[in-house]
DNA sequence: GGGGTCATGTAATAGGTTACATGATTCT
DNA sequence: AGAATCATGTAACCTATTACATGACCCC
C-alpha cells in the first residue's frame, strides 16, 4: 500500500517534480501548479502545500537551500531536492504509472446504494448526470484544444485526454443504465419500485 | 461543494442508508458493510465509523436508540435514523448520483507527471499496468459472476460493472498511449526523450 | 486451558483544511 | 487615498487512521 510513504500526499510527488528542475521557494511552487494547470490532477490548497513541503524536509527528500529577503516581503525559503528525494519521487511515480490502486469514486459509492431510491426518480437523476457529463466532456476538449493551439505537446495533456477517455465510459455506462432500468420488458423497474411502493413505471407492473 | 455537508465522510451516507432499515449497533453496521460488500465501494475502517457514527449523532442524524448489555459484553449502543437524517440521506445520494464532482485519481496524478520518466522506461511500466488491469477485470468479472450465481439482483452489483466499464477504458486508453509512444513515425519517443539525454531517435524506442 | 479470533469500543497521533495575519503592489 | 489583490506564511481546528484494551467464544 501507498501508506508505507513517509510523506503520502500526491502534493508532495508534484513538489519533488518541480524541484527536480530547479530549487524554488513554496509559494512559487504554489504559483507554479495553479499556472501549470497541475492542480486540476492533484489537489492543492495553500495550507497543504506548506505541510507538505515542512513533511518532505523532516524526511530528508529536500532540503532548506536559503533564506533570502527582498525588500520587507516575508522571507522566502528556498528549498532544493535531495539525492533521497530524486529516487523516492522515480520510486513513487514509477510505482504510480505501473501499479492501478484500488480507489473509491464517489459515483461508485452512489451506485452502490441507489437502490434506495426510487427507480423512476434515480433515471431522471441519470438523465441529469448524463448533461454534466456532456458539458464537463466540452470544457475539457476546448481546454485542450486552446492548449495544443499554445503549442503545448500533447505529450502534456495525457491527464486530460484520460479523463475524457473515463468521461465517455462512463456517459456510456449511465446510457446503458438507463436502459436496463426502463426497458419495459426486461427492465428492474418493477422489482425495483415494490421496495418503494411506486405504482408501476415501465410498462404495466404491480403485484 | 459536498465540504457543505455537516458530515462529509461517505462512509456516513451507507450508514445512514443501513439505518434506514432498522436500527442497529456501530459494529452490527461494520460487519454488514463488510458482509455486504459495501466496503468495496466506500473506504471502511473501524475507528472511522465510531467517529462517523458520532458525526452524525451531533448533527442529529441518527439519535441514540437504547442502549442494551447482552452477557458480559461491552454495552452496545444501538441507533435509529431520524427525520432529518432521512431527508439527508436522500439529498446527498440524489446528488451523488446526479452531479459528477471533480475528483483526483491517482493514475491521473501519475500521468501528469510522466514526462519526468524517461519515454522507454514509461512504456515499459505502462505495459506492466495493462497486465494488472487484466487481472482486476477478471477478479471483478468472477466476482460479478458468483454473486449472480447466488441470485443476487443485477441492480446491487451496479456499481462492479461500473468499475468494469471505467477498467475497459482505461486499458483502451494505456494501449493507445503506448501507441503513440513508440510509433515510428509520429512517436514522441524522440522529443520526449531529448528532456533526458535518452539516445534513442524515434525509429527506435521499443524495449 | 492457552492461543486465536470475534465483538466492542476508546484514546493517541498524524494528516489536512480553514481561518487568520500582514506588508507590498496595483487599480480606480 | 482607499480597495482589492498578491505574496507569504502561521496557527487553530477538524478528520481520519492506528494503536490500545478487554471480555467472550471456539478450537484442539
Amino acid at each position: 500500500m501507498a501508506t508505507k510513504r513517509k510523506v503520502g500526499n500526491l502534493l508532495a510527488l508534484a513538489v519533488m517534480s518541480y524541484l527536480s528542475q530547479r530549487p524554488m521557494h513554496p509559494y512559487e511552487l504554489s504559483r507554479t501548479l495553479r499556472e501549470h494547470g497541475d492542480a486540476r490532477s492533484i489537489k492543492l490548497n495553500h495550507g497543504s502545500l506548506y505541510m507538505v513541503v515542512g513533511q518532505l524536509a523532516k524526511a530528508g527528500y529536500i532540503t532548506e537551500l536559503e533564506t533570502s529577503r527582498a525588500g520587507q516581503r516575508p522571507e522566502r525559503t528556498v528549498y532544493a531536492l535531495t539525492d533521497a528525494g530524486r529516487a523516492e519521487f522515480r520510486d513513487w511515480l514509477t510505482e504510480l504509472v505501473a501499479e492501478p490502486e484500488h480507489e473509491y469514486p464517489h459515483f461508485v459509492a452512489a451506485l452502490s446504494l441507489i437502490a434506495a431510491l426510487p427507480p423512476s426518480e434515480a433515471v431522471s437523476l441519470l438523465r441529469h448526470r448524463l448533461g454534466r457529463l456532456a458539458a464537463e466532456r466540452a470544457a475539457i476538449r476546448s481546454l485542450i484544444g486552446t492548449a495544443l493551439a499554445q503549442g503545448v505537446p500533447e505529450l502534456f495533456l495525457v491527464e486530460e485526454e484520460y479523463r475524457l477517455s473515463l468521461l465517455a465510459a462512463e456517459t456510456d455506462f449511465v446510457e446503458e443504465l438507463i436502459e436496463k432500468i426502463t426497458d419495459p420488458q426486461a427492465g428492474w423497474g418493477a422489482m425495483w419500485a415494490q421496495f418503494h411502493g411506486e405504482s408501476g413505471p415501465p410498462a404495466q407492473v404491480e403485484t
